[in-house]
DNA sequence: CTGAAAGCGCTTACAG
DNA sequence: CTGAAAGCGCTTACAG
């Protein structure tokens, strides 16, 4: 069989429990034993063997990741995007990810209930927010620690979540397309639903508003129309191909006659030219964050719970342009600095 | 703490192992046992302790899924798709799944090694074919029970693999474009790298000759550029829209001008008017037959490795007709029975 | 058909 | 600073 602790405390000629502690390394051990006892870990090839760890001390040292219960999960890259980076973040700090996955609720909370009770997992990382749901009820219910990637229509100041600031994404998206001379701007969605949806629209609104424009909702649907907008404001990178492909159909070119903003920085910003003038989300600092996160909310089990945000940075490409036959207001100019936020 | 075996047997009144024996539903014991301990489990909702079972079993139940070593695994909606069906049909077996990515090979590489020594699977699905590289060889030169998904370039017949038949697929999209009338048909392709690619081009190539057609292959990078093709076979529909937005870009209609075929069936195939006529892979099939072949290898473990082939759909859209002005010859007609495989 | 016992490979109070 | 021992919650020969 494979080399266990033991294999290692005869060749180095010390108490298994030694090994155990050198493994962990205690500060109780001299260096001296530590280093002899390494010595002979090296030489015999030792690996620890997770299932006697796990059942010994109690901790699984991994996180369970939920996919949101929708059949197509593979229409947005982020979900893979994130996977990876919350995979790779967990290896960092030596632990482990099972996932979770299911086309209804009742699948996916069967999976979350058996990950935990057969105790595979110290907790949760949850991959979508809005409004609560049987599996967060079961989570807050029993006390099981998760972070949520997203913001959470309720509870938020019970619940440890990560997220960027969709409002100031919003406003940030008008500012840019307002910097360019343009004061007829809609937002074009597809889904009304949902808290990206909800917090985009509003910081869209705000900063419309406060810069006393026009501002229009547009629904993207069979028979799309629009009036005098010069730019869209579109709520992801997905949409924003179809919106274009609507577009370039009605001989409307891009980015002269329309500009358009998108989010989320995804592969379908690249697909066609005019390319995406887009909001990188930083998928992979959200992902490295909720690990984090969720490994200091395991530490204190204080019932402290934070909300991280994470920046978000624009990309320009070439969907968006100075209005035509405008001059561009002077004081847009100047804030052109914040785009990193 | 938590219910245990322990719990179970004093309150059903039998000794721990007879719990342990219902559990693996054993045939030995008598139902009338069984009914008794099943009650005692139900109503002090147990649930095993997989760790404890793991350590004393030796058997994990978990599967490690390895994916490519790329950086973008998220521009292939496949990934996340097949991941999807992989962890579903794991599930009903009871089994669980671990997942390995890396941008590298050598961190990959370092990933897979850990989950196995660390004993926290008992082999693994792997996500990618081609040539042999450092994980491969691991996994064969340690006897490491793993199914690979794709055609591996060496060895086939030493590795259980589940694939599509790519060939096929290459010759299929000929005869549908044949069957519309189309003599200048083009392969289009962004890379000449992998088995997908040779395969499915050496089925176009083998079929257009055999039908003493003019074909070509055309790559398509920054100077794109062709002849006088009537219609086109595309790599994956990735690049079809790329494809189809340079077409546009110069005029020509699609499919009146030129028809385009592609593969996968991804949701990129019907973001942007006509959608694509493509070639459903199965990908969920594809999924759950390298769990169940993986099961298969584990139990027999003879040496013995086979090909599961996948069957494959044409999805009849609007990026394909007949050629303008042309009859259609009577005896390609015939072949559209053959679309399932 | 069922029980008693040993063991899987670790961790962690408890002693010294 | 290190050792000896008990225990984590299962499984599985071995007996009967």
């Amino acid at each position: 069989m494979a080399v266990t602790i033991k294999d290692v405390a005869l060749k180095a000629g010390v108490n298994p429990s030694t090994v155990s502690r050198v493994i962990k390394d205690a500060p109780e051990i001299s260096e001296k034993t530590k280093s002899k006892v390494r010595k002979a870990m090296s030489e015999l090839g030792y690996t620890r063997n997770a299932a006697a760890q796990i059942l010994a001390s109690g901790k699984t040292n991994t996180i369970g990741v939920v996919f949101p219960p929708v059949v197509d999960k593979s229409s947005q890259p982020f979900f893979m995007k994130i996977l990876t980076a919350i995979n790779e973040t967990a290896r960092k700090f030596n632990i482990s990810i099972a996932i979770a996955t299911g086309h209804t609720q009742h699948e996916l909370k069967k999976q979350v209930r058996l990950l935990y009770s057969e105790r595979r997992v110290d907790g949760f990382i949850v991959l979508y927010a809005g409004k609560i749901d049987g599996i967060r009820e079961y989570l807050m219910g029993n006390k099981i620690p998760f972070v949520l990637v997203g913001t959470p229509s309720d509870h938020q100041n019970e619940i440890t979540h990560v997220d960027n600031d969709n409002e100031l994404l919003g406003r940030e998206a008008v500012r840019h397309l307002a910097g360019l001379g343009h004061n007829h701007i809609a937002f074009v969605t597809d889904t009304q639903e949902g808290e990206v949806f909800e917090e985009r629209y509003q910081g869209f609104v705000d900063e419309m508003k406060k810069r006393n424009l026009t501002s229009s909702l547009l629904n993207f649907d069979q028979r799309f129309s629009y009036g005098n907008e010069t730019a869209f404001v579109i709520m992801d990178d997905v949409l924003s191909l179809k919106v274009l492909g609507k577009l370039k159909e009605e001989g409307v070119r891009v980015p002269e006659d329309i500009s358009l903003i998108t989010f989320n920085n995804s592969v379908f910003g690249t697909i066609i030219h005019p390319f995406f003038t887009t909001f990188d989300i930083n998928v992979t600092r959200l992902g490295a964050a909720s690990v984090e996160k969720f490994l200091s909310l395991l530490n204190d089990n204080s019932d402290y719970h934070e909300k991280t945000v994470v920046p978000f940075k624009l990309i320009l490409r070439e969907s968006t342009q100075e209005r035509q036959g405008e001059f561009k207001a002077k004081h847009n100019l100047q804030e052109y600095g914040e785009q990193d936020v």
